[in-house]
RNA sequence: GGCCCCUUGGUCAAGUGGUUAAGACACCGCCCUUUCACGGCGAUAACAUGGGUUCGAAUCCCGUAGGGGUCACCA
């Protein structure tokens, strides 16, 4: 058959040749080892944990090699497109501190000379590479129906052969030209398909960047590449975009693996170079007992929006990623307590091959070093910041008076012993509940081994001894000041030495102060407390504790 | 089912023929300490399994089991 007469039958309207989208889209003139990687999801406005951490890996390699990082829409199934769906992702991206290069930088911005970068719009580019596969006789249009295909299946099933559109089952291989004209001419609906050079006993081999060689059989599936509405599916996308966008590392879920001797074929049936491939594990979640992928459905952590509603900090959960990513982030945190994680060079044959459980409680951890290592003014201004997205009330209290909720965030916050009861926004609220008579809800935690009767003595002692004024270590004398007046012991050591002499020691008496102050017997540096909350407040607290006392 | 990948403490993991089998999180204990937190010290805890190869195996080979993935006009 005269496959050029196939070609311009099919695909009248395309005048266009690959060479001119070569010329279009030259070799990028980059510095040598420089990475060209990309994130394609499609716009479904739902980010996956897995996604977004398949892009940092991306961001990342292109990033600390001098190369570009590309968004890429992949709509080639309009069933999955959301409304905003762009956006979404593009704002889940961003705040997670990963940066865009090329493609998409904004819902309706696209950035570089290797667009368009999403899909639908590149419909005729798809077309000019399968038109070029028909001329070569190397696709076919065919026009099975479903019911067909699903009748084949099954027979297949039964017979226990590998399921699919190939060899003798193919039956739209060998169509005539006039046979495929007369069909067309009636309107019959087809796809086209890749008409495979694969063999059953050839196997091919690839070298993954996180696995190593990989060797599976090749393919030999006349696979769809243009769906019957002309759009590729994303096989085809995959290779004509990634080969056009100049693409040198693909990044992708491990589900990509059993596909990749299909995108190897269709380089080099259309002559061009693969990129390098490196797929990455799941993230996996624990389910009575075992493990299994996070899931979409299941679980609402496999949304990053679920990060931000619960209030980890971005940072925190970029880190835990890299945490999963390379052991040996770890190790650099240590060494650079306050540097930006981008500084850390991820190294992709140090990534583990095996899927990773999600582990909440390490996240926590991350992040309330994370918190730790920030200094108060920006504490407040993430804190706020998420407030005025999930908690009003909390909000509006914090921005009340901005520098004393910097002041409250300051409390023993010091490079060297910092606080870490912090791990996220949520958490805020109740860490500092004492600091707002509107969330102060003045309950007295129990202080069983001093008698009520000493504690009113103390506090109403304490009332006249108090300054304001005083510095940490001139308040702590008064405390001790106080014990002594009480008939406690002024030191701890003391009390320890000879316990049967006093009824408590100088730690007994500030926690009736701290109980007084905060409602509870554990809280962060109680003279800072005090000089942030002011004279009159604390003097008013105790008072009312007094009465508390009393009743 | 075919094919592919994976399997070291509860979790993340180091480890590439000879190690007392690291480290981190969690948990427990102790120390430091005005409480808490921080920090320090310590304890508990692992090579899925069966065969080989070898003087010697977590490490190499084969089998078994378990887990994951994939076999669409979804990505």
């Amino acid at each position: 058959m005269d496959f050029s007469l196939l070609a311009e039958l099919l695909f009248p309207h395309i005048d266009k040749t690959i060479e001119d989208y070569e010329k279009q889209y030259p070799e990028r003139d980059l510095p040598e080892g420089a990475k060209v990687t990309r994130f394609a999801p499609s716009p479904t406005g739902f980010l996956h944990i897995g996604g977004l951490f398949a892009a940092l890996i991306s961001e990342r390699t292109a990033h600390q090699s001098g190369g570009r990082f590309i968004l890429r829409i992949e709509d080639t199934d309009k069933k999955r497109e959301v409304e905003n769906g762009v956006e979404k992702i593009l704002e889940g991206l961003n705040s997670f501190g990963i940066n865009i290069d090329e493609g998409f930088v904004s819902s309706d911005e696209q950035r570089g000379a290797y667009g368009p970068y999403k899909q639908s719009e590149r419909a005729e580019i798809y077309q000019c590479f399968a038109k070029k596969l028909v001329r070569d006789g190397k696709a076919y249009p065919c026009f099975c129906t479903e019911d067909e295909l699903t009748a084949t299946r099954q027979h297949q099933e039964e017979e226990k052969l590998l399921p699919g559109y190939w060899g003798k089952f193919a039956k739209c291989r060998d169509l005539t030209y006039d046979e495929i004209k007369e069909k067309i001419d009636a309107g019959m609906p087809y796809v086209l398909r890749l008409k495979s050079c694969g063999s059953e006993d050839k196997r091919i081999a690839f070298k993954d960047g996180i696995r190593g060689k990989i060797e599976m059989n090749e393919n030999i599936v006349d696979v769809v590449i243009l769906k019957s509405d002309g759009i590729p599916t994303y096989h085809f996308a995959h290779v004509v975009d990634d080969h056009l966008m100049r693409t040198t590392n693909v990044i992708r879920g491990d589900e990509w693996i059993a596909s990749v001797p299909i995108h190897l074929q269709m380089f080099y049936m259309l002559g061009i170079k693969p990129p390098k491939y490196a797929h990455i594990s799941p993230i996996m979640k624990e389910d009575e007992g075992g493990k299994r992928k996070i899931s979409k459905r299941k679980d609402p952590e496999a949304a990053v929006s679920y990060y931000d509603d619960e209030g980890y900090p971005a940072d925190g959960v970029t880190e835990y990623l890299l945490n999963l990513a390379n052991y040996t982030f770890e190790d650099f945190r240590r060494a650079n307590k306050t540097a930006h994680w981008s500084e850390f060079k991820l190294e992709m044959n140090k990534m583990s091959n095996s899927g990773a459980l999600f582990d909440l409680v390490k996240l926590n951890d991350v992040c309330k070093n994370t918190i730790a290592s920030y200094p108060a003014e920006k504490v407040y201004e993430l804190a706020a910041a998420w407030a005025k997205k999930h908690d009003e009330e909390l909000c509006s209290l914090l921005t009340r008076d901005k520098a004393f909720s910097v002041a409250m965030f300051g409390f023993d916050r010091n490079p060297d012993k910092p606080r870490k009861d912090i791990g996220k926004w949520s958490e805020v609220r109740d860490a500092f509940s004492f600091m707002f008579d509107e969330l102060f809800d003045r309950k007295y935690a129990p202080i069983e081994n001093v008698s009520d009767e000493d504690k009113i003595k103390m506090l109403e002692d304490y009332i006249g001894m108090y300054d304001e004024n005083a510095d940490n270590g001139a308040w702590f004398e008064t405390m001790k000041d106080l014990a002594e007046k009480e008939g406690y012991a002024r030191e701890v050591k003391e009390y320890k030495k000879n316990p049967d002499s006093f009824p408590g020691h100088v730690g007994d008496v500030s926690n009736v102060i701290r109980v007084a102050v905060t409602g509870r017997t554990k809280s962060p540096d109680l003279c800072s407390i005090m000089k942030t909350l002011g004279k009159d407040k604390v003097t008013e607290r105790i008072e009312c504790y007094i009465k508390e006392l009393k009743k």
